[in-house]
DNA sequence: ATTTAATCGAGACGGTACGTCTCGTCTTACT
DNA sequence: AGTAAGACGAGACGTACCGTCTCGATTAAAT
C-alpha cells in the first residue's frame, strides 16, 4: 500500500552524479550538490543508498563502465584484436567526461575497497572472458602457445588503462604497438 | 632575519601524516588531527603546504615511496631481477602501513593530477633507469632482441603494482611467474 | 514543510548568552563558547542570527533590558518619582549580572551603531513615554511650567545611568539628590 | 649603551591608531594592522604597550581627547557659555573621525573598566574645572544660587555627549536650547 | 471511497573540518 | 638593548557538508 520507490528521482540522482563528474572530481561531487541538481531531497538519496560511493557503483553499473563495454568485436587475428582494444581505450579515455568516470572509479576504490573491488570486478570480467575465448581461438589455431594465461594478459590490460586513467596520460600509439608486440612475442606458439 | 621555519614542526608533521596513513585511509586524515598529532598548530601545516596532498606528498618523497626503492640488486640473470623485482613489491604490499601509504598516493593522484603526475614520475624513474640499465646488459650479452622496449616493461611493471595496491590484492606469485615468463618470451633474443 | 526552527534551541541560546555575559564581558563572549554553553551546533546560531550582536539584541529585548522596565509606579508627587527612577537605575547597577549587561548594550552599541540604535529606542521609548505621561500630570496640577521638554530630560536621565555603566560607577544618593533637584527647579512652575 | 626607545616608532604607532580609526571600527583595527601601517613590527608595540587599549589611550591622551580641549573661552555670560560647551561638542561629533574616536573611547571603556575610567577622569576633570570656575563667577556675581553642583552640571553634560556620541546621533539644536535653559532655571538665584 | 503507510520535497538539527585571521610570544639578524 | 621581520602555538571566525531528524503533502494498494 505504500507508495512505490520513485524511479524518477532514482534516475535524477544518477543521472546528477555522472554529470557532476564531467565537471568536477569525484572529491568535489557532494550529496547536497547531486540532491540539488536532482531536485531531489538528501533523505531521498540516504533512503535508498547508503554513501556516494555506493551512487557513484549505480551509476557506472547503470550507465556505461569505462572499459567493460569496450570490449571490441573480434576479427581472425589476435593482435589486431588486442591492440584494437587498448586502442579503444585510450580513445575512450581522451574524452573528459569518461576519464573522469574512470578516475572516480579509481578514487572510490581508494576509498571503498569493498565496493572498490567489486566493481573492478564486474570491469574485469567481460574483459578477461573475451580475452579468454580470443585467445582458445587463437590456441586452437595453433598460432599461440597451450600454456598462455588469459587473466594474465586481462589484467595487465586492465591494469595499464587504469594506470593511464590515474595519470590522465592515455597509451599513446608507440605504447600499444610495444606492449601488444611484446604479448603476442610472448605467447606465440614454437 | 625573522626566524627560520622550525625544521622539528616540519618533521613532525610529515611523521603524522605517516602515521596516521598507518592507522586510517587517506580520507580520514585531516589537517586538523595532523596538527593536534604533531604539536602543531594548523597554520604552521598552511603556512609551508597548500593542501593535505602536498603534506602527503612530501612524507612520501621524505620518507620510502612504495617502490622507489624497491629497485632490487642486480643479478646476472634478467628473468631472476624481474621475477625479484615484482616479488619484492608484492612483499611490500602486503604490509597493512606500506599498503595505506601506496593506496594514499594513488587517491591523491585521482584527486589532484598536477601532484600527482609528478609523485608518480618521481617513483617511476628509477624503476625505468633500473630496467634499462638490466636491459642493455642482457642486450649486450645477446640474450635479448635489440628492439626490445625497457619504458613499456617498466611502466608495465608499475601499472601492475600500483593497480594491485588499488584492489589491496598483491599479485601472488603465480601471476608474477605467467608476467615475467611471458615478458622474458616476449624480448628473448633468437 | 521542513522541520520547524526548534524554540528549545533558540532559548538555549539566549539563555547562554545572558549566562555568558554574568561571568565575563561581551567581548569575552564567543559564538562557539554560546553554542557549546547552549548544546547547540554554531551553525544553528549563524542560521538565524547573523552576529553575536544580534544574539545579544534579542537576549536583551526578550530578558530584561537594563531600564525599560525600570519604570517605577506614579505617585502623585514628580520629585518623588524621578528620585525613584534613578535610585532605581542605580540599585539595578549594582547587581554584576545586570551592570555586566548594560556595559554589553553599550559595547554592542559603539560597535554595531544600526542595532545599538534599535535596541537604545527600545530602551527609551517606555521611558519617555513615562516621564512624558508624568509631567503632564504635574503640568496639569499647574507644579510644572507648560514648556517643559519631557523627551530632555527622558534623555538626560538615560544618557546619566548609561554613562554609570559605562564606568561601573553606580551613581550616588547626593548626585541622584542634586540632579533632581536641579530638574525640578529647572521645570517649576511660576 | 642600549639603543633608547624609538621615538618615531611610538609616534607612528599612536598616528597609525589614529588613521585606523579614521576609517574603520575600534573593534575592526587589530594590532598587527596597526604595526603594517606603522612600519613597525608587532613586537616592538607589545614591547611599549599592554593591549590595543592602551595604544588607544595614549593616542587619545596625544592627540585631542574629543572633549577635554572643546573647553571653550569664558564669557561673562553662564547661559551663553554652558550653550557653548554644548553645541561644541555636537559639532565635533558630526566629524566622522572625531565621532569614531570618541566611540573607540567608549569602546575601551566597556571593554577595560579600568583604563576607560582612567581616561574619562582625564576627559572629565578639566570640563569640572571649567564649570566650577565658571560657576563660581556666576555665584559671585549673584546670578546662580550658592548651593549649585558643580560636579553634577559637568558629568551631566559629558554623559549628555557620551550617550550622543555612542549612538553617533549628535545634539540637535533645540536639544541643547531646552537642556541649557532647564539647567539654568535649575541653579538660578532666588 | 476511504483508510493506511511508505515515499517525497524541504530544510533544521548537532557535528566536524575547512581555510583564514589575529592574538601574544618567540627567535633571528641587523643596527 | 632595541628593532623589523616573521615563524610559532593557540584558538575563534564564518562556511560547507555530513548524516539524522522532523514536517506536511503525495500516492498507490488494501480496505
Amino acid at each position: 500500500m505504500p507508495r512505490p520507490r520513485s524511479e524518477k528521482a532514482r534516475r535524477a540522482v544518477l543521472e546528477a552524479m555522472r554529470t557532476a563528474l564531467a565537471e568536477d572530481s569525484y572529491a568535489a561531487v557532494t550529496i547536497e550538490g547531486l540532491a540539488a541538481e536532482a531536485g531531489v531531497s538528501k533523505q531521498t538519496i540516504y533512503r535508498w543508498w547508503p554513501s556516494k560511493a555506493a551512487v557513484l557503483g549505480e551509476a557506472l553499473l547503470e550507465g556505461e563502465l569505462p572499459g567493460a563495454d569496450a570490449v571490441v568485436p573480434m576479427t581472425d587475428d589476435l593482435d589486431t584484436d588486442l591492440r584494437a582494444w587498448l586502442t579503444a581505450m585510450s580513445a575512450r579515455q581522451s574524452d573528459g567526461a569518461t576519464l573522469e568516470i574512470a578516475r572516480a572509479l579509481i578514487a572510490v576504490t581508494a576509498t571503498d575497497a569493498e565496493l572498490g573491488a567489486q566493481l573492478n570486478e564486474r570491469l574485469a570480467a567481460p574483459v578477461r572472458d573475451w580475452v579468454t575465448e580470443r585467445l582458445a581461438a587463437a590456441i586452437a589455431a595453433g598460432e599461440v602457445r597451450a600454456d598462455a594465461d588469459a587473466d594474465a594478459i586481462a589484467d595487465q590490460f586492465i591494469a595499464l588503462a587504469s594506470y593511464a586513467a590515474l595519470l590522465g596520460q592515455p597509451l599513446g600509439e608507440q605504447r600499444v604497438d610495444a606492449i601488444v608486440r611484446m604479448v603476442m612475442r610472448g605467447i606465440a606458439a614454437h
